[in-house]
DNA sequence: AAGTGATCATAG
DNA sequence: CTATGATCACTT
């Protein structure tokens, strides 16, 4: 009930979120009226959308947090029987210009992983939609160590991508969080720097998590 | 099987 | 196009 209102502290988040621990996707499509698809192949963030419907995050697609009030970001994660992630983690899009003068501490990165809550959902292929249950939420925040990992390799990143080096990074590059492509396909385009400095057009990046790191999150909880 | 690069739907 | 929600699918 009041699914579609905005939890108002973060304790009315909390509570909410676990008490879909245990149900079905199919369970709580069918509180709202939602059809599910046969699977996501052309419905990639349906899971996503169904949580936030649930837990009322604010709609829309703003670069922010999605409870802004409450200082977090939701995030559903596909977990396998074992328990551990079976996708990286999508973050924020990556600044591929404009780059002098930003920090750290003003990115959109650190901005959303300030305080996140995990929604894990079984996402192996071989579930149907709808009989794919929903875990334990997780309200997480970065730890001292963590918070150092993901600064440094978005710093590391940053510095590659002002020097003009966007397209010589792969997803290899950084320990925790990774450099990939976020477009609608390999042929979209935007601006970037080159090495002259000038600005040239390359495939929009965007930043992930790796399963290592989301990973040790699900095991710090559940062990 | 894992990991990287590519892709899908939608709102503004 | 940019940003949201992510997963797909090919290569290694």
């Amino acid at each position: 009930m009041n699914s579609q209102n905005s939890p108002k502290s973060l304790e009315e988040l909390n509570q909410r979120a676990n008490m879909l621990a245990g149900l079905t996707l199919g369970q709580i499509a069918k509180q709202h009226n939602v059809k599910v698809p046969a699977n996501l192949r052309r419905d990639k963030g349906w899971i996503g959308q169904l949580i936030e419907l649930e837990l009322g995050a604010t709609a829309g697609s703003k670069p922010e947090q999605d409870f802004l009030h409450l200082g977090v970001e939701l995030k559903t994660i596909p977990i396998n029987a074992t328990g551990k992630p079976i996708e990286t983690t999508y973050v924020s899009v990556a600044p591929l210009t404009k780059l002098t003068g930003l920090t750290w501490e003003d990115s959109l990165v650190c901005h959303k992983l300030q305080r996140v809550l995990w929604v894990p959902v079984e996402g192996e292929r071989d579930i149907p939609i709808a009989d794919r249950r929903v875990g334990t939420p997780i309200l997480w925040e970065p730890s001292h160590d963590e918070y150092l990992q993901l600064k440094q390799d978005w710093e590391e990143i940053i510095e590659l991508i002002a020097l003009g080096k966007v397209e010589k990074i792969s997803a290899r590059h950084g320990e925790v969080l990774q450099l990939r492509p976020k477009a609608a396909n390999s042929r979209a385009l935007t601006e970037s720097i080159a090495e002259d400095g000038s600005i040239k057009m390359t495939n929009p990046r965007g930043f992930y998590l790796k399963t290592q790191f989301t990973q040790a999150i699900l095991s710090r909880f559940f062990g």
